[in-house]
RNA sequence: GGGCGCUUAGCUCAGCUGGUCCAGAGCACCUGUCUUACACACAGGGGGUCGGGGGUUCGAAUCCCUCAGCGCCCACCA
């Protein structure tokens, strides 16, 4: 078994073979069937086209990081994985990849397109599941969903039909988000606003012929004209009103008065509307209805038509003058502008930030458009879902972000959902064609012939649905939903839901929506909500600009531990993250190293326990010495450390208290202290039970590492003596549990003040330059019978951590040396004489003293203060006069020293 | 225009419910050391008026107010 190991760790010789065998070995699988108590955390489905990226390596260690705690824990850990079909993003890649070849979809037809995606889809669709497994995701693999699954379709369209039949579905004519690029309609989340330095223009819209209005300014020609304001000029040649408020009195008089239109030959209403604010521009607006979403509103209410002058593809279409037909949306409003211009129309133009849409696909500014398309009506389905956070069946983590949850369901708008795009789900919508019958069809059949009029003259709705249509179903359409299945029992309601915070809206409280509308429960319990990898310079990492890092890159150089490790302790619940692409050492080293620290931790183990079987503790409990009680100690209050950080979500500290728990106190101190006894040098009873110790200890540890570094964690654990009946693997041995018997807090203490006695002489050793190999003797004086038995104890690790030579009880503080006191009071003193420079020894002591006169009289200070005599707690106080007990006695006592330093010359 | 968050050592950040984890960690830096698990290491060290100002309190990095800078979210002011 002990086969030589390589003083350095070699992840990629490790992990890979590790992984299989965890997966060979079935310890991903749940079983709906297991008595165990369940514990669900569905991934955030990657689209399937996108490579893994740091977010997802962030992301997804915290999944793992829990899963993998859960599992050990004893639950039934299920870790649902799938990929989303991610509607237009997915259309987009292959439509580009179409554009190389000079074809447009169009070229190829609905069918042939499809046809395409799924092709492309199969190539790449599984590549980014085979990237998660590199940095170690203990997924249920056996049961990857795809948004477009069969079983995942027809959920969705048992739930249009659902919704469509409870009348939450509809039909509406109104303005959307429309991306002239990927030519679909967007909803209102998917629209990005940006902050966009542009110009708000001022145009003069003279009054009609026969109107007149004494109030108004004039042109050159004398006639009346308004002033309306606008970011997009262009849009004036749709214009079919302008509007002003009903109590605005500059224009109470020009109510129903018509304006003309330039450049359109067209004249125009002036019409009241309250939504107008009289104290913005002018207080007279142009209202474009196809356009602009207010418009569209007042056009409504005002019985105004409304004229689209855009073609899909954002290009002035023949509803406009002649002069600005097929010019590009800017071009049109260029010269447009320039026509106000040159008619001495265009009153002025300001320079104006204001948020733009984008789209959030392919970051072209979004056009308001007038269309027909499906929604859904949200405020039913919000209700619930605000309970639900409000009433804490979920909660979310940072808390912070309830709030903006209940803030976006509290303002909700009705959810556009079709998209004018070919890849997703279409939707299950059917329109009688046959004459004089104009049925619409909902149903979850596709259906041969119209109910009403038995025509097969059907045709089904072009469009497919919202991407997020899908995905808001995840969590129970991946376990078998709308039938009822075994998982869905099981492992319904999940229990974690990780992601990112910037689909807080898209995904995640859609999610909540759904499962309580449709399951009748919430979908998760806790949110955990990951801050954004960014780069040094706290930019979120992007492709254009070339910030981001290849996690498999940093797997290939540095190991999936390293970069684990780096990104769960580096960053708490939604906390960004910066990370330096262009020094990975920077960034991954320090884990790389820390997993090095773990396998050689190992590798001593190995050394020194061999292939013994491993023995008890019970067997050893009579021969335990004092910094086995100590460790023992210390590993049952770490074990209890983490497990209440992993329960609050503090998933840095967690992964932190378990480093330092290997490494400040098992690596640092139990494994020095006890290298002699472990060697048989102190007997064979001491050996065995250091042995004893040092594998339940370096046991406990790897296992609270193991949801941080699962690799080397395993790694070391497999190599460790263990007894007959101790699982194969790491995965499935039991998580750290505190153990009361082990806890000692008196252990501790005592223990503490040898690595205090041990600190302070390598101190002086150090600051005096005392040579490495050089021995001291140590004199130690006030104290008890217990630290002084211990010290006695300890002799073995004074020598070898201290290089210590004798150790006197005398105290005897004479000549050349260094002194200090140990919190019990004990009073160490190092000679010296002959092994340092008394001159630097003496200015040394004399700034000590300096300092210390400077903290009597800060505390003095403090204890002639009235107030905080008499109003602090007496044992503040007390302690206060402690310290100053203190100070007085050392300055005292080193004053006494330099005095003799000076005798001893 | 609302709402939220951040500003702690040169860098990246911890510091939960105000008083022994109150000034911390990692990296970087400085000084030693190849002490037979580990130089991807060990031992030691320097460095911060906890963004500025004010307040509450016996006592504040920690609570309140305010100012400044940065960032995010939401919003129909054309």
């Amino acid at each position: 078994m002990a086969e030589p190991l390589a003083p350095q760790y070699n992840p990629r010789e490790t992990e890979g073979t590790l992984y299989r065998w965890w997966e060979e070995q079935g310890y991903f699988r749940a079983d709906p069937g297991s008595e165990r108590e369940p514990y669900t955390i569905v991934i955030p489905p990657p689209n399937v086209t996108a490579p893994l990226h740091m977010g997802h390596g962030l992301n997804n260690s915290v999944q793992d990081m829990l899963i993998r705690w859960r599992r050990m824990q004893g639950r039934e850990a299920l870790w649902q994985p799938g990929t989303d079909h991610a509607g237009i993003a997915t259309q987009n890649v292959v439509e580009r990849i179409l554009a190389g070849e000079g074809k447009t979809r169009y070229d190829l037809g609905r069918e042939a397109f499809m046809a395409r995606v799924w092709e492309f889809v199969g190539q790449t669709g599984g590549t980014i599941l085979d990237q998660l497994r590199a940095i170690g995701c203990s997924c249920d693999w056996e049961r990857t969903r795809f948004t477009l699954d069969p079983g995942l379709s027809r959920a969705v369209r048992e739930v249009f039909v659902r919704l469509y039949e409870k009348g939450l579905i509809y039909r509406g004519h109104r303005i959307i988000h429309w991306c002239p690029r990927c030519l679909t309609a967007l909803s209102d989340e998917e629209a990005e606003p940006e902050e966009t330095h542009g110009r708000l223009y001022h145009l003069r819209y003279p009054l009609a012929a026969d109107a007149d209005a004494p109030g108004l300014p004039r042109l050159p020609d004398g006639r009346p004209y308004l002033v309306v304001a606008t970011t997009r000029p262009e849009t004036m040649l749709g214009d079919t009103a302008v509007a002003v408020h009903p109590e605005d009195e500059r224009y109470t008089g020009l109510h129903g008065v018509r304006v003309d239109l330039p450049l359109t030959g067209r004249t125009v209403p002036v019409v009241p509307d309250a939504f107008v604010d009289p104290e913005f521009g002018t207080g007279a607006v142009k209202i474009t209805p196809a356009h602009d979403p207010n418009d569209f509103e007042m056009a409504e209410r005002n019985g105004i038509p409304a004229l689209d002058i855009l073609t899909p593809e954002a290009i002035v279409n023949d509803n406009a003058p002649e002069a600005f037909r097929g010019l590009d949306r800017f071009e049109a409003r260029r010269q447009v502008v320039q026509a106000f211009q040159e008619l001495g129309l265009l009153e002025k133009v300001e320079e104006h930030t204001h948020a733009v849409p984008h789209c959030y696909r392919c970051d072209t500014v979004v056009e308001p458009r007038l269309s027909d398309q499906w929604f859904v009506k949200m405020k039913p389905l919000a209700e619930p879902a605000l309970a639900a956070a409000r009433d804490g069946r979920v909660r979310f983590t940072p808390e912070r972000f309830t709030r903006t949850y209940e803030h976006w369901l509290e303002n909700i708008r009705d959810w556009c959902i079709s998209r004018q795009l070919w890849w997703g789900h279409r939707i299950p919508v059917w329109y009688c064609r046959s004459e004089g019958c104009s049925e619409t069809i909902v149903v979850r059949e596709d259906p041969a012939h119209c109910p009403r009029c038995g025509s097969g003259h059907l045709e089904q709705d072009p469009d497919v649905l919202d991407t997020w249509f899908s995905s808001w179903l995840w969590p129970f359409s991946t376990l078998g939903w709308p039938d009822d299945t075994p998982e869905l029992r099981k492992f319904y309601p999940n229990d974690t839901l990780v992601s990112g915070h910037d689909i807080l809206f898209f995904w995640i409280a859609r999610m909540i929506m759904a499962g309580l509308e449709f399951m009748g429960d919430v979908p998760f319990r806790d949110v955990y909500l990951t801050g954004i990898v960014r780069d040094h310079l706290g930019r979120k990492m992007s492709k254009s600009l070339g910030n981001g890092i290849d996690p498999l890159v940093v797997v290939d150089r540095f190991g999936a531990d390293a970069l684990r490790y780096t990104v769960l302790t580096n960053a708490g619940a939604g906390t960004d993250q910066g990370l330096n692409y262009e020094d990975l050492e920077e960034a991954f080293g320090p884990g790389r190293n820390f997993a090095n620290k773990v396998w050689n931790a190992g590798r001593f183990a190995l050394m020194t326990l061999g292939d013994a079987e491993r023995v008890p503790l019970e067997r050893v409990a009579d021969a335990l010495e004092l910094p086995d009680r100590w460790i023992l100690s210390r590993l049952s209050r770490a074990a209890d450390e983490v497990t209440q950080a992993l329960e609050r979500f503090r998933l840095n500290e967690a992964g932190l208290r378990a480093y330092e728990f290997f490494r400040g106190e098992l690596a640092d101190w139990y494994l020095e202290v006890a290298k002699p006894r472990l060697r048989g040098e102190l007997g064979d009873a001491s050996r065995d039970a250091a042995r004893a110790v040092l594998a339940a200890a370096l046991d406990g540890a790897m296992r609270l590492l193991h949801p941080v570094m699962p690799f080397i964690t395993e790694a070391v654990w497999q190599r460790l003596p263990r007894a007959a009946g101790d699982p194969e693997s790491i995965m499935v041995a039991a998580w750290p549990e505190r153990v009361p018997g082990w806890e000692d807090a008196a252990a501790e203490a005592r223990f503490a003040e040898v690595q205090a006695l041990i600190v302070v002489v390598r101190n002086i050793r150090a600051e005096y330059g005392v040579q490495p190999g050089r021995r001291v003797p140590l004199r130690v004086a006030s104290v008890s019978p217990e630290l002084r038995a211990d010290l006695e104890a300890s002799l073995r690790a004074l020598r070898d951590l201290a290089r210590v030579e004798e150790l006197a009880f005398d105290g005897a503080a004479e000549g050349v040396g260094a002194s200090a006191v140990l919190r019990s009071g004990a009073e160490v003193f190092v000679p010296l004489a002959g092994a340092i420079d008394v001159d630097r020894e003496r200015t040394r002591l004399r700034d000590e003293v300096t300092r210390l006169e400077g903290l009597v009289a800060a505390t003095e200070r403090k204890l002639d203060n009235e107030s905080f005599v008499s109003r602090a707690p007496a044992e503040v106080v007390q302690k206060e006069r402690d310290k100053l007990a203190g100070y007085t006695e050392q300055r005292d006592k080193l004053a006494g020293k330099l005095a003799a330093l000076g005798r001893a010359e």
